[in-house]
DNA sequence: CTAACTGCAAAAATTTTGCATGCAC
DNA sequence: GTGCATGCAAAATTTTTGCAGTTAG
C-alpha cells in the first residue's frame, strides 16, 4: 500500500527478477511485495489482512516465491509465527516475551556473534533470520515476569 | 550414579517443584521430563514418539507446566517447530538452514550480544531461547545454497 | 494462443479445548 | 473421599495441495 512508488524502501526490482526466470509479473506479486515493504515485517495473515482481495493461498505462494527471488526474508517472532520482511532491511529483531513488543536493532549488534561463529566453527550466520527474545526495559521496570528463575516464564501461545 | 528412577542427567527436583505448588507428582510428568533431559532437545512430537504410552495432549500440557515450573525451556528450530530442552542446559542452538543440523554452542558466544543489548537498550536477553540460523561449514564446502544473494534461499517447511 | 497464475475447496498438520474417568494425596 | 490429571474425541489453527478457470506475455 502506497500511492507513489519511490522509495526509501526501494529494493531489487521485482519485474526484473521475475523476467530473469521466465516468470510472470502479476498484480498480486507486486502488491504482496509492496505490503511487506510497507509494513516492515508481517505474518502471512497480517499481509492478507492488508491486501484482502488476494487469496491467502496466493499470499503464501507469493511469499515463498519472493523469498526464493531474494526479495524478502522471514524470521520467527512470537511462537514460531513466520514474519516476512524486505530482504534489503538488515537489522536484528528484538522481541519482548512479556509485552510482545518487536523492535528493530542494528544488525551490527550481532557482529561479534557472527565473527565468533565464523572463526570458531566456520558457521555463516544468517543475520536476516536472527530474532532475539528477552525482556525489554519497560517490562523490567514494571517487574513483569519477575526476575528470579521463572515463576511463570515468558508467555506461551 | 544413584538411583534407578532418574537418568544420569539431573536437574532441579520435579517432585519438590510440584509439591511447592500443591500439584501432583505423576508418572507422566516424570517421564516427560526424563525424556527431555535424555534427548537434549525435542519437539512435542518427538517426545511423544519417545514415550508413546503418554497421550500427545498430555505431552503438550506437561511441557507447558514444566516450563512454568522452570524445569524446561523452549526455543524454535526449523520453521517454528518448538523444541524443548532442560532448563539447566545453558547453550546456544546453532542450526544449519541447509542440512538441518542442530548443534549446541557455548552460551558465552552470545555474551557480547547480551552485553550490548543490556547496555544500549536495557534489554535482558533470554539466552535459553536463543537459536541462530545460518550455513554450517560442511554445507559451505559443498556449496549448498550457493553463496551469492540467495537464489533459492534456505529451506522452507 | 499457451502456459503460468490465481481463487476456491478440500486436505494436512499442529495445537487447543471439553469431559468423563481415574489416580495422587 | 476429593479434585487434580489423564485420555479420548472434537474443534480450532495454520499451511499445503488439487484443479479448473483466468490472464500475462
Amino acid at each position: 500500500m502506497s500511492g507513489h512508488h519511490h522509495p526509501a524502501v526501494t529494493g531489487p526490482d521485482l519485474a526484473a527478477q521475475l523476467h530473469a526466470r521466465g516468470l510472470r509479473v502479476t498484480p498480486q506479486r507486486e502488491r504482496v511485495l509492496d505490503a511487506v515493504r510497507g509494513m516492515g515485517h508481517a505474518t502471512p495473515e497480517q499481509i492478507s489482512d492488508a491486501v484482502p482481495e488476494i487469496d491467502l493461498t496466493t499470499v503464501y505462494r507469493t511469499l515463498e516465491l519472493l523469498e526464493e527471488l531474494g526479495l524478502v526474508r522471514h524470521t520467527h517472532l512470537d511462537h514460531g509465527a513466520p514474519a516476512y520482511r524486505p530482504a534489503e532491511d538488515d537489522h536484528v529483531h528484538v522481541v519482548c516475551h512479556y509485552c510482545g513488543a518487536v523492535v528493530d536493532a542494528p544488525a551490527a549488534l550481532a557482529d561479534e556473534l557472527e565473527r565468533r561463529l565464523r572463526e570458531e566453527r566456520g558457521f555463516a550466520l544468517d543475520r536476516a533470520h536472527l530474532t532475539v527474545f528477552g525482556r525489554c526495559a519497560k517490562c523490567a521496570e514494571l517487574g513483569v515476569g519477575a526476575d528470579q528463575a521463572e515463576q511463570s516464564g515468558p508467555e506461551r501461545r
